[in-house]
DNA sequence: GGCGCCATAAATCAC
DNA sequence: AAGTGATTTATGGCG
Protein backbone atom coordinates (compact mmCIF):
# COMPACT_ATOMS: atom_id res chain seq x y z
CA UNK A 1 0.00 0.00 0.00
CA UNK A 2 2.92 2.06 0.91
CA UNK A 3 4.26 1.21 -2.08
CA UNK A 4 1.69 2.57 -4.19
CA UNK A 5 0.81 6.13 -2.56
CA UNK A 6 4.96 6.63 -3.01
CA UNK A 7 4.87 5.44 -6.81
CA UNK A 8 2.13 7.95 -6.71
CA UNK A 9 3.36 10.93 -5.29
CA UNK A 10 6.93 10.26 -7.66
CA UNK A 11 4.84 10.49 -10.67
CA UNK A 12 2.81 13.46 -9.89
CA UNK A 13 5.26 15.88 -11.04
CA UNK A 14 6.20 13.14 -14.12
CA UNK A 15 5.03 12.38 -17.25
CA UNK A 16 1.20 12.38 -17.25
CA UNK A 17 -0.63 8.84 -17.18
CA UNK A 18 -3.85 7.33 -18.01
CA UNK A 19 -5.71 5.96 -15.55
CA UNK A 20 -6.12 2.50 -15.90
CA UNK A 21 -9.31 0.91 -17.75
CA UNK A 22 -10.75 -0.31 -14.52
CA UNK A 23 -9.99 2.66 -12.74
CA UNK A 24 -11.87 4.88 -15.19
CA UNK A 25 -15.02 2.26 -15.26
CA UNK A 26 -15.61 2.82 -11.78
CA UNK A 27 -15.30 6.61 -11.99
CA UNK A 28 -17.93 6.52 -14.67
CA UNK A 29 -20.14 3.86 -13.30
CA UNK A 30 -20.47 5.88 -10.01
CA UNK A 31 -20.78 9.74 -12.24
CA UNK A 32 -24.18 8.16 -14.64
CA UNK A 33 -25.31 6.49 -11.52
CA UNK A 34 -25.45 9.43 -10.03
CA UNK A 35 -26.05 11.92 -12.91
CA UNK A 36 -28.83 13.83 -11.31
CA UNK A 37 -26.25 15.16 -8.21
CA UNK A 38 -23.17 14.08 -9.26
CA UNK A 39 -21.01 15.41 -6.06
CA UNK A 40 -19.42 12.21 -3.71
CA UNK A 41 -18.93 13.00 -0.70
CA UNK A 42 -15.84 13.07 1.57
CA UNK A 43 -16.22 9.65 2.42
CA UNK A 44 -17.09 8.16 -0.90
CA UNK A 45 -14.35 9.78 -2.70
CA UNK A 46 -12.40 7.79 -0.22
CA UNK A 47 -13.83 4.93 -1.68
CA UNK A 48 -13.08 5.09 -5.31
CA UNK A 49 -9.64 6.47 -4.53
CA UNK A 50 -9.54 3.01 -3.03
CA UNK A 51 -10.83 1.24 -5.64
CA UNK A 52 -9.51 2.96 -8.42
CA UNK A 53 -5.79 3.25 -6.68
CA UNK A 54 -5.67 6.71 -6.94
CA UNK A 55 -5.70 9.16 -4.46
CA UNK A 56 -8.32 11.75 -3.27
CA UNK A 57 -7.62 14.51 -5.13
CA UNK A 58 -7.20 12.56 -8.19
CA UNK A 59 -11.07 11.83 -7.84
CA UNK A 60 -12.22 15.53 -7.47
CA UNK A 61 -10.57 16.31 -10.18
CA UNK A 62 -11.63 13.65 -12.22
CA UNK A 63 -15.35 14.55 -10.84
CA UNK A 64 -14.44 18.36 -11.85
CA UNK A 65 -13.17 17.56 -14.91
CA UNK A 66 -15.93 14.99 -16.26
CA UNK A 67 -18.64 17.78 -14.90
CA UNK A 68 -17.45 20.11 -17.47
CA UNK A 69 -16.86 18.50 -19.93
CA UNK A 70 -20.28 16.49 -20.05
CA UNK A 71 -22.14 19.23 -19.61
CA UNK A 72 -19.95 21.13 -22.05
CA UNK A 73 -21.71 18.27 -24.97
CA UNK A 74 -24.08 16.76 -23.62
CA UNK A 75 -24.99 15.64 -26.92
CA UNK A 76 -21.44 13.91 -27.39
CA UNK A 77 -21.83 11.96 -23.82
CA UNK A 78 -24.85 10.25 -24.80
CA UNK A 79 -23.14 7.26 -25.99
CA UNK A 80 -20.98 6.80 -22.92
CA UNK A 81 -24.14 7.49 -20.54
CA UNK A 82 -26.32 5.21 -22.36
CA UNK A 83 -23.66 2.68 -22.11
CA UNK A 84 -23.45 2.90 -18.68
CA UNK A 85 -27.25 3.33 -17.86
CA UNK A 86 -27.46 -0.15 -19.68
CA UNK A 87 -24.52 -1.73 -17.43
CA UNK A 88 -26.39 -0.37 -14.36
CA UNK A 89 -29.40 -1.95 -15.74
CA UNK A 90 -28.31 -5.51 -16.00
CA UNK A 91 -26.22 -5.23 -12.70
CA UNK A 92 -29.84 -4.07 -11.61
CA UNK A 93 -31.80 -7.22 -13.36
CA UNK A 94 -28.57 -9.33 -12.27
CA UNK A 95 -29.43 -8.34 -8.25
CA UNK A 96 -25.74 -7.24 -8.32
CA UNK B 1 -39.99 -6.96 -23.16
CA UNK B 2 -41.18 -4.83 -20.02
CA UNK B 3 -37.49 -5.17 -18.83
CA UNK B 4 -35.90 -3.64 -21.70
CA UNK B 5 -38.50 -0.94 -21.96
CA UNK B 6 -38.07 0.01 -18.72
CA UNK B 7 -33.99 -0.06 -19.70
CA UNK B 8 -34.91 2.39 -22.97
CA UNK B 9 -37.12 4.61 -20.81
CA UNK B 10 -33.97 5.32 -18.36
CA UNK B 11 -31.64 5.93 -21.13
CA UNK B 12 -33.80 8.31 -22.28
CA UNK B 13 -34.70 10.21 -19.50
CA UNK B 14 -31.39 10.50 -18.71
CA UNK B 15 -30.43 12.35 -22.23
CA UNK B 16 -33.12 14.53 -21.46
CA UNK B 17 -33.13 15.48 -18.07
CA UNK B 18 -31.07 18.21 -17.38
CA UNK B 19 -29.98 18.57 -13.98
CA UNK B 20 -29.74 22.08 -12.65
CA UNK B 21 -25.70 20.87 -11.74
CA UNK B 22 -25.05 21.11 -15.84
CA UNK B 23 -26.13 25.03 -15.81
CA UNK B 24 -23.39 27.63 -16.59
CA UNK B 25 -22.06 29.28 -13.70
CA UNK B 26 -20.17 31.88 -12.70
CA UNK B 27 -20.90 33.27 -15.97
CA UNK B 28 -20.87 37.42 -16.38
CA UNK B 29 -24.11 38.25 -16.14
CA UNK B 30 -24.46 41.47 -17.80
CA UNK B 31 -27.56 42.22 -19.70
CA UNK B 32 -25.97 44.56 -22.09
CA UNK B 33 -23.11 42.30 -22.92
CA UNK B 34 -25.22 39.05 -22.44
CA UNK B 35 -23.46 35.43 -21.76
CA UNK B 36 -19.96 36.21 -22.17
CA UNK B 37 -17.42 33.50 -22.08
CA UNK B 38 -15.93 33.95 -18.27
CA UNK B 39 -12.23 34.79 -19.56
CA UNK B 40 -9.21 33.89 -16.73
CA UNK B 41 -6.40 35.92 -16.67
CA UNK B 42 -3.04 34.80 -16.69
CA UNK B 43 -0.39 36.22 -14.07
CA UNK B 44 2.83 37.20 -16.16
CA UNK B 45 5.77 35.16 -15.06
CA UNK B 46 7.12 38.44 -13.54
CA UNK B 47 3.76 39.20 -11.16
CA UNK B 48 3.69 35.02 -10.11
CA UNK B 49 7.11 35.37 -9.38
CA UNK B 50 6.89 38.21 -7.10
CA UNK B 51 3.92 36.92 -5.64
CA UNK B 52 5.94 33.90 -4.82
CA UNK B 53 8.38 35.67 -3.37
CA UNK B 54 5.89 37.55 -0.51
CA UNK B 55 4.51 34.39 0.04
CA UNK B 56 7.89 32.70 1.10
CA UNK B 57 8.35 35.71 2.80
CA UNK B 58 5.09 35.08 4.64
CA UNK B 59 1.93 33.47 3.95
CA UNK B 60 0.12 35.84 4.97
CA UNK B 61 -0.92 39.26 4.54
CA UNK B 62 -1.41 42.18 5.97
CA UNK B 63 -3.85 44.96 4.35
CA UNK B 64 -1.40 47.42 4.15
CA UNK B 65 1.09 45.13 2.25
CA UNK B 66 -1.71 43.52 0.34
CA UNK B 67 -2.43 47.32 -0.65
CA UNK B 68 1.13 47.82 -1.75
CA UNK B 69 1.62 44.59 -3.96
CA UNK B 70 -1.50 45.11 -5.49
CA UNK B 71 -0.60 48.40 -6.44
CA UNK B 72 2.86 47.20 -7.18
CA UNK B 73 1.67 44.80 -9.60
CA UNK B 74 -0.67 46.26 -11.21
CA UNK B 75 -3.31 43.41 -9.57
CA UNK B 76 -6.81 44.47 -7.65
CA UNK B 77 -6.56 44.09 -3.75
CA UNK B 78 -9.34 41.16 -4.39
CA UNK B 79 -6.78 39.43 -6.69
CA UNK B 80 -3.79 39.24 -4.46
CA UNK B 81 -5.98 38.49 -1.64
CA UNK B 82 -7.36 35.88 -4.15
CA UNK B 83 -4.17 34.78 -5.08
CA UNK B 84 -2.99 34.22 -1.47
CA UNK B 85 -5.88 31.87 -0.41
CA UNK B 86 -5.07 29.41 -3.53
CA UNK B 87 -1.30 29.63 -2.55
CA UNK B 88 -2.36 28.80 0.88
CA UNK B 89 -4.25 25.80 -0.63
CA UNK B 90 -1.62 24.75 -2.89
CA UNK B 91 0.83 24.39 0.03
CA UNK B 92 -1.73 22.58 1.68
CA UNK B 93 -1.96 19.90 -0.47
CA UNK B 94 1.91 19.56 -1.37
CA UNK B 95 2.92 19.05 2.18
CA UNK B 96 0.88 16.33 2.28
CA UNK B 97 2.10 14.97 -0.74
CA UNK B 98 5.41 15.51 0.74
CA UNK B 99 4.74 14.17 4.38
CA UNK B 100 3.36 11.09 2.40
CA UNK B 101 6.77 10.90 0.97
CA UNK B 102 8.62 10.93 3.35
CA UNK B 103 6.55 8.23 5.26
CA UNK B 104 7.01 6.17 2.84
CA UNK B 105 10.78 6.76 2.41
CA UNK B 106 11.13 6.02 6.09
CA UNK B 107 9.08 2.76 5.32
CA UNK B 108 11.10 1.79 2.90
CA UNK B 109 14.24 2.21 5.12
CA UNK B 110 12.81 -0.17 7.76
CA UNK B 111 11.14 -2.43 5.10
CA UNK B 112 15.12 -3.09 3.83
CA UNK B 113 16.29 -3.22 7.30
CA UNK B 114 14.26 -6.39 7.88
CA UNK B 115 15.52 -7.89 4.65
CA UNK B 116 19.17 -7.53 5.83
CA UNK B 117 17.96 -9.31 9.43
CA UNK B 118 15.94 -11.86 7.70
CA UNK B 119 19.33 -12.73 5.62
CA UNK B 120 21.18 -12.59 8.51
C1' DG C 1 -18.32 43.00 8.13
C1' DG C 2 -14.31 41.39 6.29
C1' DC C 3 -11.34 37.35 6.07
C1' DG C 4 -9.85 32.61 5.64
C1' DC C 5 -11.01 27.89 4.34
C1' DC C 6 -13.08 24.95 1.31
C1' DA C 7 -15.30 22.84 -2.67
C1' DT C 8 -15.95 23.93 -7.01
C1' DA C 9 -16.23 26.31 -11.88
C1' DA C 10 -14.04 27.24 -15.97
C1' DA C 11 -10.16 28.10 -18.78
C1' DT C 12 -5.80 26.55 -19.81
C1' DC C 13 -1.58 23.93 -19.52
C1' DA C 14 1.04 19.76 -20.59
C1' DC C 15 1.91 15.63 -22.39
C1' DA D 1 -4.69 16.51 -33.25
C1' DA D 2 -7.69 15.12 -29.82
C1' DG D 3 -8.05 13.50 -25.22
C1' DT D 4 -7.23 13.58 -20.44
C1' DG D 5 -5.19 14.49 -15.96
C1' DA D 6 -3.38 18.61 -13.56
C1' DT D 7 -2.96 23.46 -12.62
C1' DT D 8 -4.29 28.19 -12.52
C1' DT D 9 -7.71 32.20 -11.82
C1' DA D 10 -12.13 33.12 -9.74
C1' DT D 11 -16.76 32.47 -7.22
C1' DG D 12 -19.78 31.64 -3.27
C1' DG D 13 -20.97 29.63 1.09
C1' DC D 14 -20.10 29.12 5.68
C1' DG D 15 -17.68 29.88 10.18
Amino acid sequence: AVMILRSRFLDARRKRRNFSKTATEVLNEYFYSHLSNPYPSEEAKEELARKCGISVSQVSNWFGNKRIRYKKNIGKAQEEANLYASKLANQAAQGV
Amino acid sequence: QQQQQQQQQQQANQQQNIYPWMRRMHTTCDPHIGETKRTRTSYSRYQTLELEKEFHFNRYLSRRRRIEIAHSLNLTERQIKIWFQNRRMKWKKDNKLQSLNDISKNEDKAISLNIKREKQ
